[in-house]
DNA sequence: ATTCCCAGTCATAAGTATGTAACCGTTACT
DNA sequence: AGTAACGGTTACATACTTATGACTGGGAAT
């Protein structure tokens, strides 16, 4: 696990927890990035008044100024990616759903990896679409696949051309399929991937995919696009 | 469903109730694990420089040497994962394990398939990112050999560029032998690497050995790739 | 309150893969 | 040539994996 940094990025914790703070601060350290604290909202906007942050990490449950309030106050001024704590995965749909501004959440307890997996990703993608703002707009967020297309941007998915209605978990499903097309995942990967959290059946994902075949598919009986590689799991088929 | 293990990963299971280490070591090796064991965190340490390991499994307390001191010991030289086992779930000791760099954990009492769950999503996260980090690379998960080709990630066969459609087990013979060029290996090799257990008879082995031969074989009757060496085993012939 | 939508669970059906056994060919050696 | 040991072939019952439709409960929208 080792992160590439030319550039020594900032990263602005903002947790009213202590110990959990110390925690985040010592493990991003170790893997070269600067660290900013803040106990709460008040405190973490003005630590972004004062210093240049790349990526901020903030809680949402904290005294004075809670962690939404925070992330739609410093939107206003700033687009670094912003990846939100909670307690449970209860709200964190709600967060995503309400379009709040946050690029990720971890839920509470987390680890490690887990953590710094988001970080990297989402600096990688800040920095990507910093450098390609300036010159044509070659978006990566779009992924197509024959008469498939899905973008992350606007959260839509048109087959043929024409939108389907997703819901947010098989949003998710075909997002993971689709950023790694004729990859086949496990039931288990998917889960893991989708929820952040461990499998416990795999049934669930087989009706989420009966579902989005449903959707996609011109005939879900003998599927175009999302197939099933036996004993091992599902691929979005790449397209002639 | 169980994962496609090819390699055979090394597992190292410090715990100091010896009972405990027995069982974690019996259900990780049906699944097909190497497995180390140690008493406390410094034969644990010991264990590590003799033997390559791929993800330890650590109890909090031990004699001696505790779970945490060792894990931070470990971290120093080596970054594969590391479960914790603690008697509590509370929410401070997964804050100590962010500043140790322990990747999971496990809270006793637990059940064979939640640790087994946590183990093989560890390896599947670690392996993955191992490969992603060196992205330029020629991916070590495509096997060529002559006109065959065989990709990890997408689980496809293809003979001189078209697809050929193997069951699950076929899937594994194959990887096996094409991991390993030229390499022969013996019918009873291949069922106890293919299915991780003592192989009984050979009558099964040569029933999916003619199967996957009519799949990838112009004439069958006469093998290019998949030949047997009389008296020993099977191997994919090297091809000029 | 009522309706609607979504996520998850379950029972059952449909579809594949697998192991075994019986039998046929080949090879190596006397 | 005879024969014993080994490898190849075929067929089929059984076991697994995946697909499907119906049902439940929770939450949001009306």
């Amino acid at each position: 696990m080792e992160p590439i940094k030319q550039e020594q990025y900032s990263i602005l914790v903002v947790e009213d927890d202590k110990e959990i703070r110390n925690g985040i601060e010592i493990f991003l350290r170790s893997q070269g990035y600067e660290v900013y604290q803040a106990a709460d909202g008040i405190e973490g906007l003005e630590m972004i008044k004062q210093h240049e942050i790349h990526l901020a990490i903030v809680d949402i449950m904290m005294p004075r100024m809670n962690g939404i309030t925070m992330t739609m106050e410093l939107r206003k001024e700033h687009e670094f990616p912003v990846i939100m704590l909670s307690a449970k995965s209860e709200e964190t749909d709600k967060v995503i759903g309400l379009n709040i501004g946050a690029d990720d959440y971890v839920t509470k307890p987390f680890t490690p990896l887990e953590l710094m997996a988001r970080v990297n990703s989402q600096l990688r993608r800040y920095t990507r679409f910093k450098n390609k703002s300036q010159t044509v707009v070659e978006n990566d967020r779009i992924h197509i696949l024959g008469g498939l297309e899905l973008n992350e941007d606007t959260v839509e998915l048109t087959v043929d051309g024409k939108p389907v209605k997703l819901t947010p978990i098989e949003y998710k499903i075909v997002l993971l399929l689709m950023k790694n097309p004729g990859k086949v995942f496990s039931a288990e990967e998917i889960y893991e991937r989708v929820w952040n959290e461990m499998a416990i059946n795999t049934d669930t994902i087989m009706v989420h995919v009966k579902n989005i075949r449903d959707k996609i598919e011109i005939n879900p009986k003998e599927p175009k696009y999302l197939k099933v590689v036996w004993g091992v799991g599902y691929k979005m088929e790449k397209q002639p």
